[in-house]
DNA sequence: TTTGCAAATGAATAAATATCCGGAATAAAT
DNA sequence: ATTTATTCCGGATATTTATTCATTTGCAAA
């Protein structure tokens, strides 16, 4: 990979994972990791990976990467395994449908991942900006079902729903 | 309606329905609704709104009005009466499964507005460009979901899809 | 009405970010 | 291998955006 690419990577890797509310304390960031660069060059890396920076709830700012477009399939790659489980924020049942609610821009790549697990039991999804929906076959059972979102979701979205779920059974 | 919610209401409705590149641009067109300020306070209106400036498919810049999270219950409030309002055409329900149609490019700012009612039995939403999928839980009362949609829904769409909804119950 | 206080604003300025431009590196073509 | 074109990058700078500070405005209590 050259030296680019693994410097976007980096950068989509920090923001995903830190607070950073300025392109100087990302440069700092970068330089700890090797991918020492001008604040003119990570200007470009930031409109590349469509980053933006929004206000937060503490009345700071901070960069987040933008919407779901795969800007470039080094970088998409690079993050999917991250990504999915990071971008996850509440999964719930209702009939045949799985609602997962993800972090805003992330649905597209959560449902990209979700169709790659070629589950017979799930006939498709729809993804919005940060809600994905999910069909299941009428007979799907419950239990083959989580055994496979359990790849692409986390831990701990997975005990929640399970609960949500039995909870809404009763 | 004082002044400076006047001026988050324009700028909201703006930078819906236009392509917003730089604060001195959003301030002409401020001006052309006499919402006339200073770059400084608009800098302070758009940390508010938690809006941000992401890069466009055409190498541009464009601001945007951030994802979700209630910033202020009376811009809202605002918001959703200039935009969703007018927008909604028809509205049906199916199953766990209601469904909206929009005027054309509308339906993304209704999902919004109606993921912002944050109602429990609303699991999530999806939009396209004229229709919105909103998922219900599966216990959910008919009554509270048809209350918690009137906020956003006109007086007129609720009664028809109203009469349609007992129309197929029986 | 007047007083007191918090919110809102503008002017000026600091801080942060985007771009211009020339050069180096890299890849493609001959 | 040499030339040509293209991408990438840093320094300098222009542009844009955030904040500071002083002032004004709205608004509620006395």
């Amino acid at each position: 990979m050259n030296k680019r690419q693994t410097r976007l990577t980096a950068i989509a890797d920090i923001l995903l994972n830190n607070i950073v509310g300025s392109q100087e304390e990302l440069l700092d960031l970068l330089r700890s990791r090797d991918c020492s660069v001008t604040q003119a060059t990570l200007s470009r890396d930031l409109k590349t990976l469509r980053t933006s920076k929004v206000a937060t709830e503490m009345g700071g700012y901070r960069y987040v990467i933008g919407s779901g477009l795969p800007t470039d399939k080094v970088i998409e790659q690079a993050t999917v395994d991250k990504v999915s489980r990071v971008a996850i924020e509440k999964l719930s049942i209702s009939g045949q449908l799985v609602v997962i609610r993800t972090r805003n821009g992330y649905a597209g790549g959560v449902a990209y991942d979700i169709d790659d697990l070629n589950t017979p039991y799930i006939l498709g999804t729809i993804a919005g900006a940060d809600t994905v929906f999910v069909a299941l076959r009428e007979d799907a059972p419950m239990d083959g079902v989580f055994s496979a979102l359990s790849r692409v979701i986390p831990q701990s979205v997975m005990e929640a729903a399970h609960n949500e779920f039995n909870i809404n059974k009763k």
